[in-house]
Parts: C-alpha cells; structure tokens; sequence
DNA sequence: CGACCCTACACGTATGTACGAGTTGAGGAG
DNA sequence: CTCCTCAACTCGTACATACGTGTAGGGTCG
C-alpha cells in the first residue's frame, strides 16, 4: 500500500461509503495505479485507511467483482482481473476451404494463434429432440436426433462448451457418432454424405452464466456468456445440424461481416 | 409464502448456508414455483424459516442477483426479473433496400414490432480521434472525425447507445451534422455523398457494464452489455464510418448470416 | 369522500465480533 | 543445508444489532 494512495472519504456526499471505497479502487485500476494481476490492499489495510468495518470493505470489494474487475483468492488477496488473449472468430470460419485443408476450425485458428488447443468430455448419445432443437432442425416431435457434446481447452482453461444436434437419419452409422469423427470435423462428413452445406445462421445471447457453466467453463464471478446457436444448411433449404455454444466472453471476440446491398 | 414451499438447510452438508438457501431459491425460480415478477419471500420470512441470522439471507439474495436471477427494490421487494421482449437484430438490417424505404433502421424495426421507438442525447461534435477510431477509419492522428453520439430507446425504455465516427472531410458541411440526419440515417446520406457502401464489420464483445453505462441504459445488476463496433466500408475499401454501441444483453439477441462457401 | 398522515414492512447501510480455512514465509529442528 | 512446523496474514462465513429510507395501505381528519 505504499505505492497506492487513495482518496479519504467525503462526508458531505451521499453517496453511500462502500460505494464511495468502491470509486476510489475503480479509479485506480482504470487510472493503472493498479494493473493487471496487482494485489489490491487487503481488507484489514482498507479498513484502517478508511477507518470503517469490514462488511463495507467487503461491500465495496464486491462491487469490483460483480462488475468483473477483481477476483479474490482465498488466503492471499483480491486481485486486478488478468485478461488472457482473446480468440476472434472471424465470419468465414466455417468456410469450404478450411474444411478442406482437415482440421476442425477449432484445432486449426488455435495452432494458429500460437496456442495449445484439446477438447474433452465428449460424449456421443442419441435421444429425443426438445422442442426448440426439433424446430429449428424440421424435425417432428418423436424423431431422434444424435447428440454430440463436448468441451473445448485452449492451454488447458476451457473457454467454451459445444452440444451439437444432428438428425439421427442422418448421422447413423457414419462417423459423426465417433468420438473422433475425423478430419474437417463433422461439417465435412456432412457434406460427404452429400450434404453440401449452404449457409449457417447464428443467434447470440449473452447473459451470466448458470452455476454448472460458470463450473464447466471455471469462470471467475463477474463474467458473463456468449450463448449461441448455429444452424446449419444444406443446399436444399434443409437444416441438418444446430450447435448449442456456451462462451467465456473473456476468452472471445465474435467478428462478422455484413453485405450492404 | 404460503404457496412457496423450501426445502430446509442440510446441516451435514459443507456447502455454505448461504450458498444453499440461493440454491432452493434459484431452484423454485427454475422449476417455476416463482414465475417472472414474482415476489422472493422478504429477508426476515427466510430468516424465520430458515432460523439464521440477516446477513447469510442477504449473501444468498445477493448471490442470485448478481446471476441476474433477481432485482431488489427498495422498499418493495426482492422480485424475479421480468425479461422485456427481445430485439432480434436480422444481418440483412443494413441492406440498401431498407434504407431506401425511407426509415432508419432502428426507428422502422421498433415500429414493425409494435413498440414506440424514440432516440435522445443526440450530440454532435468535432474532434481528433483516438488512436483505434484513427486505425479502423485509415486516419492519421491529427485528422479530425465528427462524431454522433446518442441513445435509443423503446417504450421509453433505454435499450442502446451508440457513437457514430465519420472523418470531418467526408461529413464537413452536410445533413450528417443535423441531429435529424434525415431518412434512411445516415448511410444513406453517406451514399449520396457518393460513397456506395459495400459491406460492414461488426466485433462483438461482452462483458459487465462500466458505471456509466449501467446508469444510461438503466441496467438491472447481473445484466450484462454488449459491446458492438461496426466499420462501414465503402465500395473502394475505404472506411466511412465507425459505429461503437453498447446494448443491453437483456433487450438484444444478434443473428447473422454465415457462407458456407 | 378525498387528502393526508402514520405505521408497518421492505430493503440499504453500517458497526462489532467471532471463528474457519487457505497461503506464505520465517525460523527452528534434524 | 533441508525439511518441517507454525505463526501471521488473507479472505470466507456467520452471528447480533442499529438506524436510514422507500413503499403501500389503512385510518383519520377535514
């Protein structure tokens, strides 16, 4: 706390004082008196600098949280928010001509980008559609469709989880019920079972996270999701596959190009 | 409370009391037994129920807050947040056909779903940009760029902010400097001024809003933005306009459109 | 019968206290 | 010198208490 100097409270403002405490440390990570990974003054610090008890530290602390700017470690101190680097998916990343150089998108923009990428948890089932999947994939309430979810890892911190929906007439008994279902990933095994993929269409949410997405994705409070569905189409109108994706929204920048005619 | 009924505390556990009670609370609003809008029981109910003291009640509440499950209100209540009808915002929003009609395109879309659309803080100013407006419109640094800032609202209710970016030298001198920049907004005046604009840009973020944000767009806790750049670029590549808006994550959902060429 | 006020009741802010549990580093034992 | 223990420091959880401030409903007074 030597290094960091922070205002005194103000009195006269009725402002409430967590909320004044809470300024002052904003001020200071916004101003990079305090960067990235730096140990904010503990509690017990805060407390005789301001000279108030610890539920309106910790009320002040916990604005920063909630608002993503600090994380707390049990035994050793808040700390300024680390941001790691952000992935950007760009608007042609489901492209033919990525496929067709054998890579799943995912594998293929993370060596890229110089990073070590994994997936995990996947698991292959085959069950009845909800009535949102069966919608969007034309599909009558009692079809099956296979289900296809797993957990993607960039250096080991996973940054997203992906459920795929296909229709079970299609994909039975072909390699997307494999764990590994090959090179260009599934979109690739479609378009060989002569599915030629037309266009795709997205839908973005973002919102916080659900307990077990903050679990599976090991998000720090204060981060909120991308949630987003794609659909996929074939050239003959019909959808054959839709992506149910989950998104640490520090891990991502979606990027995506408009016409304007 | 007659009607909700929650389970009681399992002491053996070693999941923090707090941390259980927000789970049969966030459990009721799941399985419906607390439906949008409905009232949480008040602090001193749960308190009796659950025989602890304030502050465990209140860390639960806050806990479900900050998951955006809840809003308080002082005075009121504790209420589970309503969701306001969502703004599907189509890829094809900015194509030429709608500007042609005569409307901007916020302003035509509201309308069509039935809502009353308004726009206010209209500001118009000149000034050198900065460093990343300068690289996205190909400027030098002391260039000068106009920039439109304002605020969208439906039914009164602030859903978007959005700063407009266009270089001084193509907009000096034109309708694009009234804060009524007339029908079809101001790409269409940008295509009469001769720049045919041949695609846009959009990078999505999402994260937690900053303060100010928060109060403009009138942000429940636990909502958080997105934060959308759009690039406007013209026929010969060169960038016209950049767009940098803030949405409320609760009003908006995004779809686009994506080749699979 | 209407306007006002008062009173429960709700959440907001703040103090003080206590103990638990994870982390770290200094110092002592071997 | 190394390993281990332990103390000090950190945040986490929980209790009890007090008063402030906004809301809403009912009763009273004009």
């Amino acid at each position: 706390m030597a290094e960091l100097s922070l205002p005194d409270l103000d009195p006269t403002s009725d402002r409430a004082v967590f909320r004044q405490i809470a300024d002052h440390l904003r001020d200071a990570i916004e101003r990079g008196a305090l960067a990235q990974g730096d140990k904010v003054p503990s509690e017990a610090r805060l407390m005789e600098h301001y000279g108030v008890a610890r539920m309106t530290i910790r009320n002040a602390l916990q604005v920063l949280q909630s608002e993503g700017l600090t994380v707390a470690e049990h035994g050793r101190g808040v700390f300024v928010r680390s941001h790691p680097p952000v992935r950007r998916l760009a608007s042609d990343r489901f492209a033919r001509r990525h496929r067709e150089q054998g890579k799943a998108a995912f594998i293929a923009e993370t060596e890229e980008a110089g990073g070590t990428p994994s997936v995990d948890s996947i698991k292959i089932t085959e069950a009845t559609p909800t009535p949102d999947i069966a919608e969007r994939l034309g599909l009558a309430a009692k079809d099956r469709v296979i289900v296809r979810s797993r957990r993607y890892l960039i250096n080991g911190q996973p940054v997203e989880t992906a459920v795929s929906y296909i229709p079970a007439e299609i994909a039975k008994g072909t390699p997307i019920m494999q764990p590994d279902s090959g090179p260009g990933g599934i979109y690739a095994r479609l378009e060989e079972l002569g599915f030629q993929l037309d266009h795709f269409i997205e839908e973005i949410k973002s919102r916080m996270p659900l307990r077990d997405e903050a679990k599976a994705l090991r998000l720090a409070p204060g981060v909120p999701v991308f949630h987003l569905v794609r659909t996929a189409y074939a050239g003959d109108g019909r959808a054959v596959e839709v992506c149910d994706t989950v998104m640490s929204s520090d891990a991502y920048m979606l990027t995506y190009e408009l016409p304007a005619r």
